[in-house]
Formats: structure tokens, C-alpha cells, sequence
DNA sequence: GTCTATAATGGGATAGAC
DNA sequence: GTCTATCCCATTATAGAC
């Protein structure tokens, strides 16, 4: 698996204006080739040398382009919620606010389902981050469940969601159910992407239960 | 944090006649303890000396109890496992079968939001574990699985659950509302096991989606 | 059953030649 | 930009005294 990898090393971030702004370049096929692995055996247990051999180079040769382990890792967790927030703040500001909360859950499962290894990783792997990093990923991920959240609030106040339940229990289990599919999907194999977006889709909002209308 | 110890140190299990069967006594303490580390640090990045100082004990005398590290991950993912299956077969036997997917949510969750160290660890490292040990964890979860999925077309059949989606999908929904909760709740903090049970019942069953019948 | 001391291994990261 | 060689250190696990 060659990958070539471009240019640049990774340069500590100096002041940026916009949160989780690019502060290196890593090629892509680097950092999902890292993705790969770390999700399969877990970041800490992944050695730097699994991770060269995967590119088909020497673990020092990894050294010419991150100073440290741990950049594979962060940008894995920043470029992910970078796309998932941006992606997600695209489709709100087109989208009738009558199926917001519809739209957002197609937006994010599309997203998240085409880069499997990069968002089980950013999810299950954070606590693995340190200091600064980590709190930039944390901040970034609470962000963007700030925006879920006020989502699932004016969804109650279009109608679109139920009222008689508060939000905070209706966006943790919306959160769940959009997170955990990475982990579910990956035990059961061969369901498209798609049916497993329309399925979720259906099972949050209409509920599993059989309806009165239903034949018995 | 000085829980002592009794007896005992891990044998190979030899062949027992019942899946699970403890093979070995660690106590309790001991295996909660490790339990609470490996969530906070996983499983790799958590040390002998990490664990030997939780339990007030250097780091050798840990191997008075154990042979290996990976004792304690075991048997966390075991005793686990064995209590979850035992307290939903448990249920299966006594309830009303045409309440018997709400049943078991309500089991499900009281036994792992009361022990979510353990569950935490469970779901997320098992990966980790090597060899015979792993294909037992695994086996166990697929079985709990396929209780899950049985009482899911069950319930398809009895009228408590739509029959308009695959039991596929409404299993996996379940499954992610069940194992996920974990995660979301520690996230929000204080919120009580009962309310959160009681919450994401109605939401799996009911929707998150207003009803006709709602005022707008 | 707990300790101190230490062996043995493997990991992240660096030096420096080509 | 890639390699070989190596440093340094943390980690798992053991030895053996008390």
C-alpha cells in the first residue's frame, strides 16, 4: 500500500483566527492509511512502525513528515469534525427549517459512512490526544453537538419534533443513534450506506413500536 | 484507594461445560478498579503501575494475583457479559411476552448504567484481548446479540414492533441506543439512571417525530 | 502477601549517510 | 526523501528476600 507522500512536516499551530483551521499538510492517503489502523488495533497499541510499513516505508522515514505520533492522530480527529461540522452547516443553511432535523441526519450518516475509519477513530480515540490538541478536539466536538442540539430545539418548536420530551434526552439519543452506527454497521457488514441512513432515519423519528394503524 | 485482596491467582481455564464460566477468582475490587482505569486511559495506555497504584500495591505484587494484564480485561469483559445475559434471560422468563422488548431495555440499561466502568471497557476493548480469550468475548457479545435480535422479531411477530422495517435495522437501532448511552452519559453528567432508562424506552418505541395528535 | 531490584523486550524518536 | 543504526526510556514480567 505506497501512498506517496507530498511535502511538508508538521509545524506547531501558531494563532489562528478560525477553530480547527489547518495548521499542517499531511497528505490525505497518510492520514487515512494512519485512520485505517488505529482503528483496527486501537492508537495506542498501534506501533510507528505498523504504520510505515502500511506505507510501504521505514518507521524513521515517517519522521520526515510529523514530529510525533500523535499528529497522525490529531489531524485524523480535526480534519473529521472539521468536514462533519462544515457539511452540516452547509445543509442547514439551504434546507427548509421544517426537515432540518431530517436533513441533518442524512447530512452527517453520508459523511460519517464514507470515511468509516477516520470518524470511529475520532470518536473512540480523543482521550488518546494531549493537552493542547485535545482540548481543541474537544471544544470542536462539543461544538458541533451544540449545533445538533439547538437543531433538535428548533425542531421542537417547528413541530417537526415531539415537545413532551426534553431536548437534551432527544439529542443524546438522536447523538447515539448517529454515532454508534459506525460500530453496529461494521459488526453486521454488507448494508449500504444508504438503506442504513434511511432505516435510522425512520426508526428515530417514527419510533420502532407498532403503530395503532398497523394490521395488529 | 486501598481495596484488599483475597485469594487466588488466574489458572488456565480448562474445558467447562457452561460458556463464560469463571475460570479463575480475582475479586471484585480488584477487577472494578481496573475497570475504572482502562475506561479513563484505555486499555494500552493504562500501566501495571497505573493499576498496582490505584490499589495502593507496587506493581509486582499485582502479580500475585495475576499472570498477565490482560487477566484483568478478561475477566472485566466476562463478568460483564455473564451478568447482562443472565439478567435478561432472567427477565425473558418472567415477563408478559407482549412487553418483552420494552423488558429487556429496562434490564439492559439498569444493569449497565449501574456498572458503566465495566460495560464501557467491555464494548470498546475488547479488541484487545488476544487469542482464545477473544473469540470467547466475541462469541458471548454475539450471543447477547442474537437474544437481542430474537426478542426483536418476537416482538415483530407479537405486535409490539413495526413490521414494516427489517428486524435487521430495528436490532441495530437498539443495539446503538443500548450500548452507546454509555458513552452520551457520562458526557452529560448528571442525569439518573431511571429518567434516562425511562427516556430512551419512549424514544426507540415512540419516535422523536411530533404526532398528528400533538398540538403542531 | 508485600516488597526491592532487575531482567528482557519493544517502543518512540534521532543521527547521519546516501 | 529514504535508508541503517542506534539511543533512551517505559513497560511487562520475574527473582528472591522478608
Amino acid at each position: 500500500m505506497n501512498s506517496r507522500v507530498p511535502e511538508g512536516s508538521v509545524a506547531e499551530e501558531k494563532g489562528t483566527s478560525s477553530p480547527l483551521s489547518s495548521p499542517t499538510q499531511i497528505s490525505t492517503g497518510f492520514v487515512e492509511s494512519a485512520a485505517s489502523l488505529f482503528r483496527e488495533q486501537g492508537y495506542a497499541a498501534c506501533t510507528t512502525r505498523d504504520l510505515a510499513s502500511a506505507l510501504g516505508i521505514q518507521k524513521s522515514t515517517l519522521y520526515h513528515y510529523i514530529d510525533r505520533k500523535e499528529d497522525l492522530l490529531y489531524e485524523i480527529c480535526r480534519q473529521s469534525l472539521a468536514e462533519l461540522t462544515g457539511a452540516v452547516q452547509a445543509t442547514l443553511e439551504t434546507v427548509d427549517s421544517s426537515t432540518a432535523v431530517r436533513a441533518v441526519i442524512a447530512t452527517h450518516l453520508s459523511i460519517v459512512l464514507a470515511k468509516k475509519d477516520m470518524f470511529s477513530v475520532t470518536l473512540m480515540e480523543t482521550r488518546s490526544l494531549t493537552g493542547a490538541r485535545r482540548e481543541k478536539i474537544l471544544e470542536a466536538r462539543l461544538r458541533y453537538r451544540n449545533i445538533i442540539g439547538e437543531v433538535v430545539r428548533e425542531g421542537q418548536l417547528n413541530g417537526e419534533l415531539r415537545n413532551d420530551i426534553e431536548s437534551t434526552y432527544l439529542s443524546m439519543a438522536l447523538f447515539d443513534h448517529l454515532n454508534w452506527i459506525l460500530f453496529s454497521h461494521s459488526l453486521e457488514g454488507n448494508h449500504v450506506p444508504e438503506n442504513i441512513a434511511e432505516h435510522y432515519t425512520r426508526i428515530y423519528l417514527e419510533g420502532a413500536a407498532a403503530k395503532p394503524s398497523d394490521g395488529n
